[in-house]
DNA sequence: GTGGTCTAGACCACC
DNA sequence: GTGGTCTAGACCACG
């Protein structure tokens, strides 16, 4: 099984970080049903093209955070979340990234006026 | 002279990058007009409660990207930054944080309309 | 790996200026590959019997430069530059020079035969 | 008196350094005759826009290499240089200024040939 | 193992 | 007084 998770060379974001927020969102976006038996770190490292213990980290946080389930001897597995605790999620996380966005524009003494008009341009073009 | 800059102890992210961040928009914003003399690193320093290194580091980048300028045994100056380029400055500073929304929404899958209500509801509370 | 790096007690230029002007140098005339794995901040600090600290300025400030790309946890290598681009770095570099030359040349006021005498003798003995 | 002396401020040159090396050069050209006064340290300083100890350590400096004379009470003048050891300053001058440059060349790998092409076309141009 | 951050403290150059 | 450089040494994050 093939995940569709890319990573950037470019990003200064380290690489654990940048995979388990992509692996994550797959999860709670419903993308990975849950049940489903992820590919073997081993086999992750090689797809991603990195070191088996920056995927090791990744399931063990993401298992923390009670979205993986790992069974001894048989793989790892997508935890069941209710629907209604994946919609929590999913806006949690987005409102986390609407938090920074106003932080950052009252840093710069951005207008209300000034943020909606380049948060409308950048919406027209927002196809999910 | 006292920069109001706040830095926390809680946050991962550096402290030479907490107060960069903020120093930035102070100048970005116009907050702090061309020409203001800022105080000396050993003075900031003592301020923050932080090494003299820190931010010796933070002027230095800070006037790598233009925004500062540092005369030997005078002190360190806030440059002359045109508006327009300030105001450039600005938008490029926010959306970049909107593309990190927008990014982060699409991985989970959010609907247009979901983010839109979520932005609504934030937006409220905007008070630059 | 060992560069071919030579600091001077004697010279009044600091420490990491002399190692970043020749470091610079190896990447632009070609020497180091696009791709090459420095050594790591603490061998070449052991190496040019400096701080570790002096080698990490020497790379980040490279790194400002998009000569070099860091990654944590991983190390150093030298960036993917063009090599239009380093030749054009190349000429930048010694144009610069010949430009503090002739200013050099004019506030003594040397007369164009002149310079151009003194250059040929020194030419003579230039061997790249 | 006025000296023809401009400083930059945008120069990372210091201060007392960029005086110099123009004072010296009017010197050893001979702009500057043997026996002129120079204008008194306050007056030059208040000429350049600094510091009175700036010029203070330019005039000391100078009058270590033999170029200036202090009379107590009269004020500073230009020592009296024979012609021959002028156009050896002035030749020495230029030596070093070339010999920055060859470094330079050779440090990027510059080919003789490169090097002659770059200096061919900037010498057009120079008229002293 | 790698790089990233931060400290305290020193000494120097400049104005 | 200012900034500029460098040190030794520590601790953390990443792979």
């Amino acid at each position: 099984m093939r995940l569709p998770i890319a990573i950037s060379e470019q990003s200064a974001e380290p690489l654990y970080y940048q995979i388990e927020v992509q692996l994550r969102a797959l999860i709670i976006s419903g993308s990975l049903q849950a049940g489903t038996l992820l590919p073997s770190i081993r086999e992750l490292a090689s797809q991603l093209k990195c070191s088996v213990i920056t995927i090791k980290r990744v399931y063990s946080d993401l298992e923390a955070e009670g979205l993986l389930r790992t069974k001894q001897g048989t793989g790892t597995y997508v935890s069941h979340v209710e629907k209604e605790s994946r919609e929590e999620q999913k806006h949690s996380v987005v409102n986390e990234a609407i938090d920074q966005l106003l932080e950052a524009a009252e840093r710069v003494q951005c207008t209300k006026q000034e943020l909606e008009m380049l948060l409308k341009e950048k919406l027209q073009h927002y196809e999910p």
